[in-house]
DNA sequence: GTCAATGTGTCAAAAATTTAACAACCTCGT
DNA sequence: ACGAGGTTGTTAAATTTTTGACACATTGAC
């Protein structure tokens, strides 16, 4: 499948080529160039071209790129052929909105189930899925194939439940507590989403958008 | 204050360096070499000291960074040395979780209000925030200063209020529809947090992950 | 069927980012 | 007060990423 490493600046662009075109198809839009999207995307067409070439060439000379076809692939490449099943491990409020979130269903990544240590919660529901107790994560394991636990807790617990993830031989985490898991070495891939991170991105921009004002 | 453009590729990682620091001032640690704090963040050395250097000489040769100090001026860098005010469009699950979030406030980011179409939640508070009928906005916009507006909305409705906002003074916006909001030209700063793009890229990296053990 | 227009894949150049190297300087033990 | 050891700020090299350019394939009008 894949052959030379690519980079994760390009894996970066993937999803945004991809609902990019998705909204295309939607729009009953059958054929694009790299030059048309590149419009609408933003980025210059030579990117567009380069970033799919290291996956194929998916495009015709004097043609361009079928949109059905293009946004299939990408999305193959990405992996959303496939069923993602994930478990929620934290069932605060993040959690929850999380798995409120029906829009990921649509491409694959199906929760079925979500874990906590609160007793309050055991057994309650939220959109029909099931909050279990971190004793009974073994047996879940065992019983379900998981592919994903999402990580919705306190900094404090996220490294060692992390730990005790791998264990359980998961090997994907989503990480949402805001500290960098220390997995190296260990079989396992780790997407962070660190909120208050990309707030203070925010914050930075923020306060140069307004210096930039001022002396001008 | 700022004097050359910075790239954004180094402004993602002060978060980072922020939250590292902090940490090593809650261990009590005074000071720290750029060696050490690479090995812990595991990245260079070299750009860690360059990194800090797009902001001035905050160490001392000999003798390395006095954590407080170095935490404190990336924090001015960063702009949490002054309040942000933040009002959430769309008190959904996600509006509410991250109006719990409890952690931004400690950080500078207050929400002082939530907004929804939806007249069941009139009146209704989360974490003693009230949340707001849209139709209130501009009066809200009037009598309070608002820093940054979240919005948590579905994407058909994103880019509507993203302009409202902006008609209403807004200048920062904290996106979590997956949109690209269509502001250019506008006076506004615009953060992304699209959740589907990260757990598409985590697809991208299990799939691989997957392919690379069974081909070794 | 022909040909201008279109548009990809790819190679090369340019720009940006990261890493390495080191001179200058500070610390701290003696 | 001195000197060995340690560490920064900074310059230069290496690497990565992005952009530009164009040969060549395909389309679609006539």
């Amino acid at each position: 499948m894949q052959e030379k490493e690519i980079s994760q600046a390009v894996i970066r662009r993937m999803p945004r080529y991809y609902r990019y075109l998705g909204e295309l198809l939607d729009d009953g839009v059958e054929r694009i160039s790299s030059n048309d999207l590149s419009r609408t995307m933003r980025v210059t067409a030579s990117q567009i071209r380069q970033d799919l070439n290291n996956f194929g060439g998916f495009g015709q000379q004097g043609y361009g790129y079928n949109v059905k076809y293009l946004h299939d692939e990408i999305g193959k490449i990405l992996g959303l052929n496939q069923r993602h099943n994930i478990i929620v491990i934290g069932a605060g409020n993040l959690g929850q909105a999380i798995t409120n979130y029906v829009k990921f269903e649509q491409l694959g990544f199906v929760i079925i189930g979500l874990f906590d240590i609160n007793p309050a919660l055991e057994g309650k529901t939220v959109r029909g899925i099931r909050i279990h107790m971190m004793d009974d994560l073994p047996e879940f394991c065992a019983r379900n194939q998981v592919d994903i636990a999402a990580l919705t807790l306190p900094k404090e617990k996220a490294d060692a439940s992390a730990h005790y993830l791998v264990e359980l031989g998961i090997h994907a985490i989503w990480n949402f507590a805001h500290v960098d898991l220390d997995l190296i070495d260990q079989d396992v891939v780790v997407e962070n989403v660190h909120l208050s991170d990309s707030l203070m991105q925010l914050s930075y921009n923020i306060v140069k958008n307004r210096f930039e004002k001022e002396h001008s």
